[in-house]
DNA sequence: GTCTATAATGAGATAGAC
DNA sequence: GTCTATCTCATTATAGAC
């Protein structure tokens, strides 16, 4: 192995422990099973990182950083009500999830393994408020696109459609029910357009 | 230790299983952890289940069972909407929560685990499916109570319901905020007595 | 800086005495 | 049937050659 800077080595670490979540989640996430991926010794992982741990804190850090760059908005055509947008959106999100599976469920998981460990709860904090703030975001500008406003904050609205894809993300990994899902999906659409006015 | 029958024991070994996930996560439910928490040795362990593997499936079925013990249906009160009853449905849930925040966490983790696992798919189908069924006896119950018709099938109401507490309570064990869990299962009663229509 | 080799620990499972 | 003692293997982490 050439020398690697050390950055893009812990890099190269955080990549190839995703991968393993993804491909065979949380338990088999071992340094050796990381090494593997990474195509690295055991011992350059422990010249990277001090311990499997600081690895595991960093990969949820970094994990979020990553869903932020993958949210796209795509812009409504003209015409498209507020409900047609969010229909679209929750959609797009499916879709995503569908070429991926497994990365959303490596997601949840590492939200669960967050949520265990003793400062993981305020990285699963900031994880949820990166995604709340994402979700504004899309929300304020698929309002002010179709000429509406949200009749309460919009970081509540964010709060309930984040909680909505959660929901429709655990029934769609457990069941694989396309059709149930786009139930859902109408559903959320609806419902979340119940709570924008007229502008 | 007595000589105690095999169900006995097998019993008593899920359960510690149960306290052990509950306490410090599926990661943390080794053998050798779960016979400590029953106060069992390790040979009997293996003598009531042939492998740590084999404890896991019946663990989760064990859950799925007790789950359904632990739904209470309130009578709701003469004269309250569906809505109502809604909002008090869910409510009671979260106050369990609140009771017990482990539990839930641990169902979660299970499920994410069972989805990992080769027979485990089947086994998070089936607790899913659980779920799904008391959701449509409660709403079923609920809308005859206050009069009302479902406007689609209830078990596609049921999913919806489903859905929405998994999204409330991904949300309350990330927050602990019971504020915005107010405001989420205000929303999910509005909604879902939105698909309810007079009898 | 990177590797091979090797602690040191903890895991699941089993043997064999009682 | 139940226990102690042990086997075998996988794990994290480190030592020491290059």
């Amino acid at each position: 192995m050439p020398r690697i800077p050390t950055a893009e080595r812990r890099d190269a670490l955080i990549q190839a422990a995703l991968r393993v979540v993804a491909q065979r989640g949380v338990t088999a996430a071992t340094t050796r099973a990381i090494v593997a991926e990474a195509g690295m010794s055991l011992a350059s992982f422990h010249y990277a990182f001090a311990s499997h741990d600081e690895l595991m804190a960093e990969l949820i850090r970094e994990v979020v950083k990553q869903e932020e760059r993958s949210v796209t908005l795509p812009e409504p055509p003209a015409g498209a009500t507020v409900r047609d947008v969010l229909r679209a959106g929750v959609q797009s999100y499916l879709d995503s999830m569908h070429a991926d599976p497994q990365r959303e469920k490596a997601m949840l998981e590492l939200t669960h393994y967050a949520l265990r460990t003793p400062a993981g709860e305020h990285l699963a904090r900031m994880q949820y408020e990166h995604y709340y703030a994402l979700a504004s975001t899309a929300l304020a500008a698929g309002a002010e696109a179709t000429n509406v406003v949200w009749d309460r904050p919009v970081g509540e609205v964010a709060r309930i459609l984040i909680a909505l894809t959660d929901g429709l993300t655990l029934a769609w990994l457990v069941n694989r029910d396309d059709a149930a899902a786009a139930s859902l999906m109408d559903f959320a659409a609806d419902a979340v357009a119940g709570l924008a006015r007229p502008a």
